[in-house]
DNA sequence: TATGAATGAGGATTCATTCAT
DNA sequence: TATGAATGAATCCTCATTCAT
């Protein structure tokens, strides 16, 4: 790797202004989600993205900033992609349903983005403005989303009629739960579950309360 | 300025050696719970207690020794009145299941100890010690009680058999989720939902996706 | 700890909670003449007031407001004491004009607060707000009073007449060069002039130059 | 925009080797009087001279060096060129004398060299070796120059006798004051004077103050 | 006990300087 | 030559903690 006879010692650093951004952000993502945002130091972000403190300054006006490219780069394109799904889906209710459950595990819950909503709880109330985008850009898309899915199933008679309002934010709390988890108490667990079973039992918990019985 | 032959002076404020450290900590979980530990300030919280920061310092030796009285202090007494509801249940795992969830949102989720979650989940990472000891003497005894309440009502033949340990996460969620909510993005939130219809609708849900179909 | 013979150890700090913000000014005046605004380290002013860097927070709230607590407290106490020494004189005007430039000298010129012209005057563009205040309360004060005496010795047929606006700034330019030397350039100069002799060729120059010939 | 043809292709940005330098001065000149020393940025230096930082570097080893080559070539050639007027000078002292003053006000009062004084009383503490250069190069050229002309006044007759080195402090003040005023508080200034008419009154008061009474 | 002035370590931010391109 | 990305030392400011009163 290090050609120290070739004569040609290794470079300080890299000009990398295209990989730059993303290599923060991807750090600040774990930073936060591990520490939440006062506790986080630029300093350790900086040096898990592998550059000076800054280097960071280049890219992000402050920490204010970093964060909220955070959120906003790190979930915009998950939600783009769950209403593509959406839209397209040409089932019944309840394979939607099972659709919308699976892929936002496949999407989100499953990978680095599930840091995101513990971000948000941690920080909201430090963040007003950033909140008020998360709450517009993601989770009213989302509910909105979901409702339209429940709501085809009642009227469709796959579903018992009832508040769907209510019934999204109560259907959607494991997911979003589970997603927390893994980014705080999870460690502490002895006996994990897992999560393909977690997974299952949910699916059967509330397709089972939401059909009509027949 | 008082009349001090009445005996004994009336201090001009009295010492409160007793309710000094229950009035803290109660100021300290509502700004823990608003800004998170890090971006606590004692200053702040003294205040908010009708102190100064030299008198907390009386009776806790540190932020952390704070910080863990507000979840110890905090949680224990639900826990133990929750558990000796459950032991004196007679009725049907319908009912005790019923009774859970009304019980833990009269005693927790509708009042100042629903910020303990929040804080958890928040601070679980920088505080293992006391992740551990919420895990192990409020989320351990929890899922222990509410697992016992459903392998009831499966060994009774009301509830269809399931993984339980799998269930109780998710039967759970939504109650945590609902309790965090209020402490963090609530405050987005244009059309609230009316609390009584959230839980009624989740019990709906939840008793449906439990019972056996007739 | 080992109270060496006195007995009575020697504390770490005293509550000087009047003086502080006193002699936090006066070292702040010293080192902002010295160096510059920008490069006058705080650090160094709580050194020099003796007290540690926090200390100067509770006093002034930023650098900035450490500042125009200079300039204001300074300035302000000798502009008043003029005001008075022109206001309660009853002689020519030849001596009012001679009476002005010795108080000057005495209050100003020869002591500590001859830094804040040249305080002023590097930092003005930088502080537009606090030069506004300097310009308001001590330049057009000044200027005014001294504009008076010599209007009354041009009324009295002592003076000739001139335009008393540039008569002013023309005759006002030697004492405020002299304050601002003293803190800039004066270490250079190898054969210093003596203040005394300055000032009495000054009147001598001023005067004759204000006077009619007879 | 221009043929090619032309036999040498036109680069798309010429090499100004030479021009660079004072371009750079020229720039430095303007951001120093402005913002002080310390609060100056190279980037906006070299931004407000058309480059890049690095460029800068090509030039000037440091901003020390960017500062003195600020004082050093900013004011040598007006120096040299007030040497040359003196020493070629026939009339008498008086006219000397007038002619010093207005040459003074055209060469350097009037014009971007006018921040060079400011610049100087601002930073001579934190550059002593710069300060001994301009006084050494600057201000003792000046007032030996000057105290010629009012020697030559004395010993014919025309202007009485005095001190002459504390005379030619007391008279060059009010030029040097007018050109820091317009680099510090003239902003803050509501009714300016006229130059025209500052410089008419002052040659008046410092004449009718030096001549002899007939 | 109670207070709050004083401390100083820690972290965000700036910017002169370097150096890969 | 020229650029501007990258660096890191320097400095402002905050706040948990101590301690004289």
């Amino acid at each position: 790797m290090e050609p120290s006879k070739s004569g040609k010692a290794e470079p300080r650093w890299e000009r990398r202004k295209e990989a730059r951004p993303s290599e923060l952000v991807a750090a600040a993502v774990e930073l936060f989600a591990e520490k939440g945002y006062a506790a986080t130091r630029l300093d350790d972000v900086a040096q898990r993205a592998g550059v000076s403190k800054g280097t960071l300054y280049l890219y992000f006006d402050s920490k204010e900033e970093l964060f909220k490219a955070v959120v906003r780069t790190g979930i915009v394109p998950a939600i783009q992609e769950a209403e593509r799904l959406v839209d397209g889906f040409a089932g019944s209710a309840t394979e939607l349903v099972h659709e919308i459950f699976t892929g936002w595990w496949r999407l989100i819950g499953a990978n680095r983005l599930s840091a995101i909503p513990k971000i948000m709880i941690a920080e909201a109330r430090n963040f007003p403005e950033i909140a008020d985008f998360y709450h517009d850009e993601v989770m009213e898309p989302g509910k909105r989303m979901f409702a339209r899915a429940i709501q085809r199933g009642v009227d469709s008679g796959e579903f018992r009629p009832l508040d769907v309002q209510c019934a999204v934010r109560v259907l959607l709390a494991p997911l979003v739960m589970h997603a927390i988890w893994q980014h705080s108490l999870a460690g502490c667990e002895k006996n994990l579950v897992d999560p393909a079973r977690y997974l299952d039992t949910y699916l059967d918990l509330a397709l089972k309360g939401l059909q009509v019985r027949r």
